[in-house]
DNA sequence: GCGACAG
DNA sequence: ATCTTGTCGC
């Protein structure tokens, strides 16, 4: 992507992050432009020190297996206050860290917070992918803009996520009795194979596998930088 | 002016 | 997100 490469920098003000986005967002492509999956990476950040200490934790997933493949976990110090609607600029640092230091090149990317379903349709996920040039999917555990009408209560039932006249993400039943998560496009690809895949990497749990293993490294307390490979 | 507000 | 113990329930 031709932006600065010095994005491990920026500390941008408000005004400029809400302007690159406008003009960021609209290379989102919507539709699918993949037809071979045998890896899938999940993507969460976590905090510690208040704050001070940005965690992103990547982990890649063989499919159809769902076994772990690869996984690292990237520790920088936190370059921007969390801010609604401009959390990409506050995690994108360590994510991209993270993804320096792996080895495996993902061919779908499924993103703790939002895709598209952003108050300028660039939410972290669409960010991420736009940046890696990558299939991304957001998969968030709450909403941060739209409206939509009740979620079925059968598992894989879903209702439309609406912000003015516009679909901007699916809100989905990933378990009975749980709260639905919100699924958004990431980058290069469609909401409804979005939502194949969410489904299709689902087990027991609330969150898809690759989102879940990425959530359960990046909260591991105590960790410290590391690379591992497995067989 | 009054809420809402990913992680 | 994070700070935090136990506890109710399948």
């Amino acid at each position: 992507m031709d932006l600065p490469p010095d994005l491990h920098d920026w500390t941008l003000d408000p005004a400029t992050a809400v302007a690159l986005q406008t003009s960021l967002a609209p290379r989102v492509i919507r539709e699918d432009r993949f037809d071979r999956v045998r890896h899938i990476a999940g993507v969460d950040i976590g905090f510690e020190d208040k704050g001070a200490t940005t965690r992103a934790a990547v982990v890649v997933m063989h499919w159809p297996s769902l076994t772990v493949v690869e996984q690292v976990l990237e520790r920088s110090a936190t370059r921007m206050p969390y801010m609604p609607g401009l959390l990409s600029f506050r995690e994108l640092p360590a994510a991209l860290a993270a993804f320096e230091r792996l080895e495996t090149r993902p061919d779908l990317l499924m993103v703790d917070g939002m895709g598209i379903a952003h108050p300028r349709r660039l939410g972290i996920a669409a960010h991420l992918g736009l940046w890696l040039d990558m299939p991304a999917i957001g998969v968030g555990k709450s909403r941060l803009c739209g409206h939509h009408g009740e979620v079925p209560a059968a598992l894989g039932g879903w209702t439309p996520l609406t912000h003015g006249s516009e679909t901007i993400g699916a809100v989905l039943r990933t378990r009975e009795r749980v709260k639905p998560l919100y699924i958004s496009v990431g980058h290069r690809i469609a909401l409804e194979s979005a939502l194949d895949w969410v489904l299709r990497c689902l087990t027991r749990y609330k969150l898809p596998e690759p989102t879940r293993q990425a959530d359960r490294l990046a909260s591991r307390r105590g960790a410290i930088a590391t690379r591992s490979c497995l067989p």
